[in-house]
DNA sequence: TAACGTTGTATCCGTGATGGATATAACCAT
DNA sequence: ATGGTTATATCCATCACGGATACAACGTTA
């Protein structure tokens, strides 16, 4: 299973967050302020992903933002969709079941 | 924030399971299989959720069931349970992103 | 009543992940 | 040129995890 930084990461990339510090910003973003990727998690993760083969580097940057040559672009591979997939899919089922419970409306 | 483990034993708790093995069952139907909490998972996260204040043990055995004197049943604090809903919100969110970015229907 | 599979709780250990600090440097506006 | 933000990277202590192991009570059925 993939863990939560993990997963944010690949949510953030599926979102279209191109780059590290782009990651960082949309957890946070998305959570409301709850969640925040340290460089120490975020960086590890994304090297992580990369290993498993689940995010690859690219080097198309961005056309719509000017050019940044500190940046590292990633993006899903094919592998990586699907994990994104089960894992939301997953936490679908929770969301339901704290649903059931009364927990949220 | 709760770890992923912490998450699922305040929800089995809130969804009616009273006591261990009952958590690491009700995990394991919700998620399909996809999860399994081992022993030592599961042990180690209930005393830290008991010594963090948001589960207490109780006495009251569940009525229904036939007397089992090895189990020890648990409850949400009222602490625990606002924790669960915090949870549960911040995980709706990352469902409605992980649907925005089009990763399930 | 003996034997067996399941239920139930608990601890140990190696590995892996986290968070936070620290470092470095390019970028942009003033 | 100064300062704040953006951006990536690594280190370290701490924490959490998974799996193995252990032990025992429970229920069934031979």
């Amino acid at each position: 299973m993939l863990t939560t930084a993990g997963f944010h990461v690949l949510l953030a990339l599926a979102s279209g967050s191109g780059h590290g510090y782009a990651v960082m910003r949309f957890v946070e973003e998305v959570s409301d302020g709850a969640v925040k990727l340290g460089p120490g998690t975020l960086y590890r993760t994304i090297s992580r992903l990369v290993a498993d083969g689940l995010v690859e580097e690219s080097d198309e940057a961005d056309p719509a933002a000017p050019h940044d040559a500190r940046r590292r672009y990633y993006r899903l591979t094919p592998q990586g969709e699907r994990a994104a997939r089960d894992e939301a899919a997953l936490m679908a089922r929770m969301v339901r079941a704290a649903r059931e419970a009364g927990l949220i409306a």
